[in-house]
DNA sequence: ATTGTTTTCGCAATCGGTTGAAATTTATGC
DNA sequence: GCATAAATTTCAACCGATTGCGAAAACAAT
């Protein structure tokens, strides 16, 4: 690579000391105006630009966020890297991104991996697999901010940025007995996460409210189109089929109308869909589904917006007090239900 | 944040010499083994890990990869990103990622970003806006190793890492006249970008061989949902109407499933429709998309390769030659057409 | 001309680690 | 026991920028 202009190269040319090209650039009253111009001037013939790495070094801080994610290869995903890289770039941060690909074991590297590249702060959303966290808590000890979002843990001292599960699922199965259904199953996610649990206490609360008999073999775990379409065709061939379905994410539900679709039910004459996330796919699919809005982009970005404030107040205060942000979910009634 | 453990630390508490320590710490054959092994140790114990930052100003290199791209919310541009990562982890490089949204502006400000991040060469799909290059020649001006992916511009001295658009275009075209289509459409993206011309010209050639008139009314310029179900409105309630669309993306083709739906028409029994990328939605989508599959992961891991290539052979051989890899691409036929 | 102020600028240390060369310690040979 | 070689370790400069403090230069006042 071609040598970067150095203020040295500046210094020598114009014959003074690397102090004052510094303090000039940066328009230190001690710098006579004359001299101020002269090397402004140079700077901006040479096409100087000051050495990001060298100044990393001696703030200690490298402006720059450490991303670890299950996978980017997921609407809702892109969307918060979205809203974060929005807000860091208004702040002059840059984002590094590091996918766990739902691994443990790689979700262990893209920690130390956060560490050794020396970001100033983390956002995580762990990976399913995730069962222990103390490669967290190493980063919590280095005193690194991390905010979590998404896929959170109270048991760590660390902020949260999360979807309000519990109300959407809530809004979403009301929805669904007010068009009718008496009989509604629940697609889930696994019960470790965060996400998982909100959602079925708000299917659980909703039917409670109706007076519904909450029936444990219409929760199934199905969180992917695969799992989803599998669970589906078993529960829509028992002769008892539920006639309404919440899904934990789009793609589950868009799972489930394909399968119904193939065993001649119609949506939603026959059963009624609810999905969660919003995605693109849930406005192009067939019917178009019924969804609850999770506002990616809102959650990256306020993810983003809370671990910037840790970051200016540096000083982590004792005792710590995590902050846990939770973000207005919408139900969104399209064709499905 | 908290002091991390340097090697002075380790010096002081051992009576040596941070020489000593750093020579210890990587087996250099002067070190006695007594003291290496004394040094690991208490480094063990302590915790140390280099601090990347110094050695980024020693080595004048971050082992950082910038990554231009228009959008991560869509599912081409994340499987190639995914891909990317996959190759810097595998690497030890990192990624940081910055989104121009398509415009022209910020993909500026993103290249000046790249810049003072001194990452170690870029990774660059540039927006739809984007019709003078030359803050890309300035990357390349400062001898950082640019590789282009995706759109692509001939005109810089730079690598290429492109989809086999023509052939993909050429197999879709002919494969809606081997299933009878006489009139077909061709849905197109901007032809300054070269994904657009080479769609467009293999879309050509197919009617070419077929000995099918190519007709300019039947070409119309819509690569987003919107865009592409208006053009379809309008083109199906024409009394000629096409019987196959040949679209330049998946969104697109979706677009006009969508419409010809909506407007009463069978797929593929009225129309046959092909898209482009083959992503999740091609998949989902009712009836199942026919569609050409351009492997974003493997041309994201390929545009990777290509850049670290280029960074262990960093000086830049005079002249320099640049590399155009093409990915192959395959016709996937669904229920579309 | 001398002293006192101001203005303007340079020295040198610092951030954390690396590395060529010099210096010190230890081992070897006679 | 002493010279020499070999094995260890330290010194000091360096990467590029910042900054407290001291110094030189310019100017004013006596």
């Amino acid at each position: 690579m071609k040598r970067q202009v150095t203020i040295k190269d500046i210094a020598v040319k114009l014959g003074l000391s690397t102090s004052t090209i510094s303090r000039a650039l940066k328009d230190h009253p001690d710098i006579s105006p004359k001299t101020r111009t002269a090397v402004k001037e140079l700077a901006a013939l040479l096409g100087y630009r000051p050495n990001r790495i060298a100044l990393n070094l001696r703030n200690n801080s490298t402006r720059t966020i450490g991303l670890i994610i299950p996978e980017i290869e997921h609407y809702f995903f892109s969307a918060i890297i979205n809203g974060m890289e929005e807000v860091a770039y208004k702040n002059d941060y840059s984002v590094m991104v590091f996918q766990s690909n739902e691994s443990y074991k790689r979700e262990v590297i893209n920690t130390q991996a956060v560490l050794t590249n020396r970001v100033d702060g983390v956002l995580v959303s762990f990976s399913k697999e995730t069962k222990d966290f103390s490669h967290f808590q190493k980063l919590i000890d280095n005193e690194i901010p991390v905010v979590f979002f998404d896929r959170v843990i109270d048991a760590l001292q660390a902020d949260q940025v999360v979807a309000d599960d519990y109300h959407g699922a809530f809004m979403a199965v009301n929805h669904l007995v007010e068009r009718g259904c008496k009989r509604i199953a629940h697609f889930a996610a696994p019960q470790h996460l965060a996400i998982g649990k909100g959602r079925l206490s708000g299917y659980h609360d909703a039917l409670l409210k109706h007076n519904i008999h909450f029936d444990q073999s219409l929760v199934v775990l199905a969180d992917t189109f695969e799992s989803a379409r599998k669970a589906a065709h078993e529960i829509l061939r028992r002769p008892d089929y539920p006639t309404g379905f919440f899904a934990v994410n789009d793609m589950s539900a868009i799972a489930i109308v394909k399968e119904a679709k193939q065993l001649g039910l119609k949506v939603p004459d026959d059963i009624r869909v609810v999905g969660f996330e919003n995605s693109k796919l849930a406005a192009i699919s067939e019917p178009e589904l019924s969804t609850v809005d999770q506002f990616g982009f809102e959650l990256g970005r306020e993810a983003c917006l809370m671990l910037l404030k840790r970051l200016k107040s540096s000083e982590r205060e004792d005792p710590f007090v995590p902050i846990k942000k939770v973000i207005k979910t919408r139900l969104i009634v399209r064709a499905s239900s």
